[in-house]
DNA sequence: CCATTTACCTAACATACGTTAGTTAGGTGA
DNA sequence: TCACCTAACTAACGTATGTTAGGTAAATGG
């Protein structure tokens, strides 16, 4: 996550700012204050550039909020089938359900601008950002899905448990983090074992 | 919740409109588009009125955005207050947690517009405008606090979770499914025990 | 060395927004 | 009856926004 006490690049620029300039700029603007509150012109103030100059770019607005939206999911999507691949084959359900959420959670509060920025503004852009979204959204689900329904297939998970639902409330919780984390009230990584600890276990004492 | 079908009502009005008219309309809208897509001007057309005569009602956009966070909260926190008021003296642990997320996820997706519009656009409304709605929440929040602290204290509840953490994660988890509810796929009553049974006692299989 | 490309710039436009000023028709109470 | 209040209205203003047109300086490459 790139810095975040300054909102403006340095002044003189020795090179280039760049698409991916422009890029990281808006996903951090994002993040920070929502899709309504950045307009072409801050964006562009931030990266040091001025607002038509991003034309060169990118054809319109929604065309850098797209390309966000993709690059958030691409990145914790990435940041989730690394955590699962490097785990030992003899990895048992428990854990490999740790690390996935572990990585998730990484990917968004600590990792990725885009990630958080996707979650956080998805549901304030307009309908055909958000359509187009989708198919990369769909390809992390199905990461999801097929993670839960093998350790279901081994009997890790209980049978009754619906797969779909089950990551929807889990990916909603955790995204949800993104509201009221707060790094000096505990970490991301041990956030990140309490949430594993309730949804494997619950938090009934027995 | 309000009828969705038109977004206009009927177009030669019997009796005055009225500042609840007004803001039933507002809730509505902020609820199905969103805060940034949502103008005095179409508040005012779905209502049967013109945008300038909203400030007969509202001194401002801000104060109706404010009037509709707060009622929404009022509204969920009614909603869990008469769940656990109707229970009987002896009902245990595990009972009143479930009419506590019964009440919460059906006021947000049953009940009221002003909930589901809380929810879906508190992170996207002005600063000051959050802010104004802190002391709602904060009440709201102590109550599931009590009502958390208050189970543990019996023992029902394992003894090193920390309540503060176990009331975001809960409620984050709840709200997040405004984004993706769907009754055909099964009602708020099934899911609500669907997330009762999941943090009380895991997913795991034992 | 010069043509071309890259990456920006200035200036402006149309649109949509929140908001204000002043007006009006219909009901209410003295 | 008539003054007043309620709940709207019309018209307009200033501002911010996404976007476009056309220009420019520096790097690049044949």
């Amino acid at each position: 996550m790139a810095d975040t006490t300054v909102s403006k690049v340095s002044d003189t620029p020795r090179t280039s700012v760049g698409r991916d300039g422009v890029l990281n700029v808006a996903a951090r603007l994002f993040r920070e204050q929502g899709y309504g509150a950045v307009s072409l012109r801050k964006i562009a103030e931030a990266a040091g550039i001025k607002a038509s100059s991003i034309y060169y770019h990118f054809g319109s607005k929604d065309e850098i909020v797209a390309a966000v939206l993709d690059a958030g999911i691409e990145a914790v999507h990435e940041s989730m089938r690394q955590a699962i691949a490097v785990l030992p084959t003899d990895t048992g359900a428990e854990a490999a359900l740790r690390a996935a959420i572990g990585a998730h959670l990484r990917a968004l509060l600590e990792v990725s601008d885009y990630s958080s920025a996707n979650v956080r503004i998805f549901g304030q852009v307009p309908q055909s950002v958000r359509d187009a979204n989708l198919p990369t959204r769909r390809a992390y689900e199905a990461e999801w899905d097929a993670l839960l329904s093998r350790l279901q297939k081994n009997g890790a998970l209980q049978r009754d448990v619906d797969i779909r639902r089950l990551r929807l409330m889990l990916i909603g919780a955790l995204n949800a983090t993104l509201e009221w984390f707060d790094p000096d009230r505990g970490s991301a990584e041990a956030l990140s074992r309490t949430y594993a600890d309730v949804f494997l276990n619950g938090i009934l004492e027995r």
